[in-house]
DNA sequence: GTATGATTAAAACGAGCGTTTGACTTTGGG
DNA sequence: CCCAAAGTCAAACGCTCGTTTTAATCATAC
């Protein structure tokens, strides 16, 4: 049957992506895991990059849905110095870790391919997925400014730079790091919790002291 | 000569490493770089592998021996209560931003491979990795948790974990992020401030809630 | 029952990969 | 000067890759 073909591609080859990486894993290791026919990848999705986005899609979309969402629900419900810091953060790193137990037995699998996804690099695919993800970013980054009046804009572009990194950190090495530490966030749950701590202290750290270059090219005025 | 085609396919590898990762570089691209045979990689250091090793041990081993060099030197000079947690972090994540400055003009590119390796996962190469960065690991987590008596020792790994992941995240795309937002961190030096001030902060989080599950999903209450 | 369109199957394609080979060139000590 | 050792080079090897092709199978409407 067509769909099921189409949905056992797409299942393993997020499992395999998530593990592997996009570049390490063959169409032959898809299908050989979906137990599919090889060429019923470029039968349904055209090619291998294709697939790719499919999963992107399937997965990416609601997620990043979902963090407008409670950002617009955050910001109808707060007062007018907009939504406390550890909320907005919330749902900025909350969705993907959420979205875990919708995922099924592949919750684990399909963190990892978000944290993959982050610092992996195809050109055409990071072009993808940077075209979806712009524009969260660019709304929680102006949510993070109305909530930090005090801060440079710079500072707060670059320290959401810190929580991506931290979060995709995360979700790819989490179980892992979890597995060996005895007493480390041993479940989602509690990972998230500690990242939500973590990144709110963060941000709201005092704005570093100006760069004190001797003399140096990079002075700027105030 | 010898010395300088090895030196020149380390340079370039290193280079197209940082830009494209290890899976996507073929050797052709790195001897057609560096302007050498294609055999020279094999005759030289055995294989493609043995090559990022190479890279590896030429770059990290100086970072790592100078987060344990300063770390000690931290140590020594505490009170009983052990070094400052601002201390601990700057030890930790500048030693690969100062590593900028040495290599010259490949010291952007170097540092996105400190991220990209940090987050790619060749299963032989990451070991290799990992082999040398555990202890590292180790000594500064001791530290960590002897600054912040009153966290959980489960929560500082993981807090670490956040770290390592802004550090590479901010690696491997702060230049590119600094081209774009025009008052985000420019310099390394700035961005290395921004880190250290919002890592520190991170760590001094106060212990999140005991993971409280409501037995329901999606609940959100106010 | 058969024509039709959608799906699967098997095999092959050309390209690119890491690696190896063997001949050629360079180098440096006796 | 000579000659082994070290290094370079073009060519090829075997293999795997993503993709394509061609034929077989299936479901379904007439």
């Amino acid at each position: 049957m067509a769909a099921e073909t189409k949905g056992r591609i797409l299942d393993a080859a997020e499992r395999l992506f998530a593990d592997s990486g996009y570049a390490a894993t063959s169409l032959r290791d898809i299908t050989g895991e979906a137990d599919v026919n090889l060429a019923s990848v470029n039968y349904h999705f055209g090619s291998k990059e294709a697939l790719l986005s499919a999963i992107l899609e399937r997965r990416f979309r609601p997620i990043n849905d979902q963090r407008i969402a409670l950002l617009d629900e955050l910001e109808l419900r707060a007062s007018e110095r907009g939504p406390a810091l550890e909320d907005i953060v919330a749902a900025f790193v909350g969705p993907p870790f959420h979205s875990w137990a919708e995922a099924g037995s592949d919750g684990p699998k399909f963190l990892k391919l978000i944290g993959q996804i982050h610092s992996q690099a195809n050109e055409e695919i990071r072009a993808a997925f940077v075209r979806q993800f712009d524009c969260v970013l660019t709304r929680f980054t102006t949510a993070f400014e109305r909530a930090l009046p005090d801060l440079d804009p710079g500072e707060v572009t670059t320290r959401v730079l810190f929580i991506v990194g931290a979060m995709a950190h995360a979700l790819t090495w989490g179980e892992q790091v979890a597995a060996r530490a005895p007493r480390a966030a041993c479940c989602s749950d509690q990972l998230l919790d500690s990242l939500v701590s973590f990144a709110a202290a963060g941000m709201a750290a005092r704005q570093p002291a100006a760069v004190h270059m001797p003399a140096a090219a990079e002075g700027g005025r105030p």
